[in-house]
DNA sequence: GACATTGTAGGACGCGTGTCCTACTCTAAC
DNA sequence: GTTAGAGTAGGACACGCGTCCTACAATGTC
């Protein structure tokens, strides 16, 4: 059925893995289990950790490169967009509640760790302000895009971090909501012409 | 000069290491080469490593508290005392540049070790939510404190994980301004009466 | 059938870890 | 001077880790 090659397993599972229980907890052993393969067989695939680590942040880059692909041709507004960001917070509560922001957490760990690779993660970061700067361009914000950007994604960031402290699923909802009101805003200019 | 026992001073230095290097990556033996002691004589003091966890979340608890009572007294009007906690952002910032929040880290990377403290890590949290609803008791917000409380404490939150990944000190200050200006907008009552 | 290639299994290796033990030093009490 | 207790040093121990090696199975090519 699927033509997912075992390279293609073990960083989907590294991915799970270093998502629920970090980059230095997960052993070499806890990916092996989740892949049902041989733990010696990893260096055939890959040669150290940090291979594995580059190997996840290359493929979130691509699945949020795909995610905002697929929001912007969902939804027309530039509003609206952004909105889709802000409600993945709900969208993926169920993981958010127990275990934070990936990228968020991802990047704060390789800091701490002093890890080589802190700024290869912290491009999905980059990703999203990007894509989030353009998106206020678009709604006429040429000159606060950047910090509007960087606002949602501290925002976004902020919830995320109390929500799987406190696994409160009100707050979550409040705070999306009052965001998703200030968005409308700040938003009073029409739809504009891509 | 000091009076400070041996144990103090480990607690004290794991503290800082924890904060710098999280909590599993920092070892008995960069505990006892910043405090110059024998690697086994840990075992005196502490039984585990989790003693010595719960030791640097007692401290931090009873720190916690005290600069909260500091804000108090330094401070009469509510307003002006969540402010001294909005600023804190600054005040620490060296620190908060290169290893985030240190309540928001610790609780994250507890989380994902599914360690036994981590409750007791977020009591931390707790302290500071409670005291943020008690100045927006004072302030008039019955109803919406603890909202408004919560609502502080992520967007701290927030800024400190971005701050921490980009290490932008101009989004920090302008995020910390923004955020004083929203307390003066929600905050148009008159010094209460304690 | 011989052979190279690709992928896998299993385990060896050295190292660092948290834990724990024992021997030693220092201080104060009597 | 002897003794007890608090504090320290150094290292042993078992274990899990990332890394790496070798032997084996499966597959396709000539």
């Amino acid at each position: 059925m699927s033509d997912k090659t075992t390279r293609d397993h073990i960083v989907e599972a590294a991915d799970h893995l270093f998502y629920r229980q970090g980059y230095e907890h997960t052993s070499f052993a806890d990916i092996a289990d989740a892949v049902q393969i041989s733990r010696g067989n990893f260096y055939y695939h890959f040669k150290t950790k940090d291979d594995i680590l580059d190997a996840v942040i290359d493929l979130r880059l691509t699945n949020t490169k795909k995610m905002l692909e697929r929001w912007e041709s969902e939804e027309k507004h530039p509003a609206d967009r952004i909105k889709s960001y802000v409600r993945i917070l709900l969208t993926n509560w169920s993981m958010i509640k127990y275990f934070g922001c990936p990228v968020g957490t991802l990047c704060t760990e390789l800091t701490k760790l002093n890890h080589a690779s802190q700024e290869e993660a912290s491009k999905v970061f980059t990703l999203f302000r990007t894509w989030l700067r353009q998106q206020f361009i678009l709604l006429g914000h040429r000159k606060d895009a950047d910090a509007f950007a960087m606002h949602v994604l501290a925002w976004i960031q902020g919830v995320a971090t109390l929500a799987s402290t406190f696994h409160d699923e009100k707050f979550a909802r409040k705070e999306v909501k009052q965001m998703c009101e200030w968005l409308e805003s700040t938003t009073q200019t029409d739809v504009p012409h891509e």
